[in-house]
DNA sequence: TCAAAAGTGTTTGTTATACACCCATGT
DNA sequence: ACATGGGTGTATAACAAACACTTTTGA
C-alpha cells in the first residue's frame, strides 16, 4: 500500500465521554504492541490533500467507528516524544455521548474501550500529558460556552448536568443555587417527560435550546458557570 | 546549506506589544515578495533534532532579535492555506515590552516593525487568520492570569494597566472601580516613584509582585478580571 | 415508613455598577 | 483658569452561598 501520508507528523484525538456519573476517554490498544499492555489515544496520519481537521475526522472513525466535530487544541512535539522515530502530533479533542456510539474493532487494534480519565494506566509517547492538556482546556471552555450538553442524552434531568460539572471541574455544587442558576438562563427547555425506572421521585427531563442560546448570544449573552 | 529541517512543517509567532496605548503585533516583510508589499508573520522551520518549542524561539531570535518564551496555541493545516506548496504551520505567541528590543534586520528580510492589530492590511497566506486565533487565546487568558504586565514596563501607573485591559477586550472600565478591583488583590506593589513629564498631576508607579502572587496561588487564589 | 432525590424559598454577606466629588500639575 | 488625569468615597442593585424545608416515589 502506497504511503500518501506527510511525514513526521501524526494527530491524535483526546475523545471525551460521561458513563456513570465518570468523565472517560476512548482509548485503543494496538496489535503492534502485541507483547505489551499499552493503551493509546486513537490517532493516525494526515494526507497531502487533506486539511488536517478532516484528517483527525476520518482516522478517528477509521479507529474507533466514531464520527464527531474535533476540536484542536494543540501540536505535541518534544524532540523524544516517541523514541523510534521523530513524530510531531496535532492533537484535536471531542465531547460524544458514549451511548450513541458501538465501538468499531479494526483489525490494527485489539481493544477500544472506554477509561476513567482520572484513572488512567500510563500510555503509549506521552499520550497522558496530552490528555493532561486537553482536560485543561475543556475546563476553560466548559465554564465559558454550553458544550457541557454534547456529554449528555438530549434529555436529561438536572442533576445529571450537575454531576457533570462537578466531575469535569472537580467540585461540587449546591442543588438549589445550581439549579436556579442555569434555569435563569433560560437556555433550557423544561420537557413534559420524566425520568422512569429511578428508585425515587423522578425528575423532570430538560433539553438545551440551541436556537434559544444562539439568540441570546447575539443580544451579548455569556455563559458563565 | 544543507536542509536539516522536517518538511511541511513551519512554525509562526505573534508577537504582541502595547505602545502609545495600542495592541501591536510584530510583522516581517521579506525580500523574498521584492515586487509585492506583503507583510506576513516571522516564522521558520523545525530542525530534526529539536523541540518545537525551542524551533519557536529560535526562529524568532533569528529574525527579529527578540527573545522570549512563547506560548503555542495551535496549528494550522488546511491545504491550500500556502498555494505553492503544502505546509502545515505551528503557532505560537508571546507578550512583550516593544521598547525593551531593537529590532534586528537579517539578509532574508527588508523590514520588520509593529503594527496595531486593529489595523493590519492583508498579510501573507492566513497570517490574519493566524492572528484572529492569538487573539482569542490572549483575551481568554488574560482575564485569568496575570500575564498583562509582560506587556507593561517594571513600573507603571495603573491607568496604563487599565487602558491595556481596555485594548485588549476592547471595553472601557470605570476607573474607581477598575483600581479598587485590582488593588484589593494585593499583587501590586505601590512604589514611593511617580510618573514624569506629563501634563498633568503625576500618578504612583505600580508595580506586579510576582512572589506575592505565587504565595496566592498556593492558597487557592485565581485571578480574575 | 424510610431512603433518596426532586424541587422551592429565604436569609445573609459580598460584589458589581454607577456616579459624585476633590486633588495636583503644566500650559 | 482649565484641561487632564489621579485618586477616594458611597448608594444601590445584583448575585453567590448556605441552608431549611416540603414533595414524590419505589422498595
Amino acid at each position: 500500500m502506497q504511503n500518501n501520508y506527510i511525514g513526521s507528523i501524526s494527530i491524535d484525538s483526546v475523545i471525551f465521554g460521561f458513563e456513570e456519573d465518570q468523565l472517560k476517554v476512548l482509548l485503543i490498544k494496538r496489535n503492534i504492541d502485541k507483547d505489551t499492555d499499552t493503551w493509546g489515544l486513537p490517532g493516525g496520519y494526515v494526507n497531502f490533500d487533506e486539511d488536517i481537521d478532516h484528517a483527525a475526522e476520518r482516522v478517528l472513525e477509521e479507529r474507533t467507528g466514531v464520527k464527531v466535530y474535533m476540536k484542536q487544541f494543540g501540536a505535541f512535539g518534544k524532540v523524544n516524544r516517541v523514541p523510534e522515530e521523530r513524530y510531531i502530533t496535532i492533537a484535536y479533542y471531542a465531547l460524544v455521548k458514549p451511548g450513541s456510539y458501538k465501538l468499531k474493532r479494526t483489525k490494527d487494534d485489539c481493544d477500544v474501550s472506554w477509561v476513567n480519565v482520572y484513572n488512567l494506566p500510563k500510555l503509549l509517547y506521552d499520550h497522558n500529558t496530552i490528555i493532561e492538556f486537553a482536560l485543561d482546556n475543556l475546563r476553560q471552555r466548559i465554564r465559558t460556552e454550553p458544550i457541557g450538553f454534547n456529554l449528555l442524552p438530549q434529555r436529561f434531568p438536572l442533576l445529571s448536568l450537575q454531576r457533570l460539572y462537578e466531575v469535569i471541574l472537580n467540585t461540587s455544587f449546591d442543588k438549589p443555587n445550581f439549579r436556579s442558576k442555569i434555569l435563569k438562563m433560560k437556555l433550557l427547555i423544561k420537557l413534559e417527560e420524566k425520568q422512569k425506572g429511578v428508585a425515587y421521585r423522578s425528575a423532570h427531563l430538560f433539553k438545551f435550546d440551541k436556537e434559544r442560546y444562539e439568540a441570546l448570544i447575539e443580544k451579548g449573552f455569556s455563559f458563565e458557570l
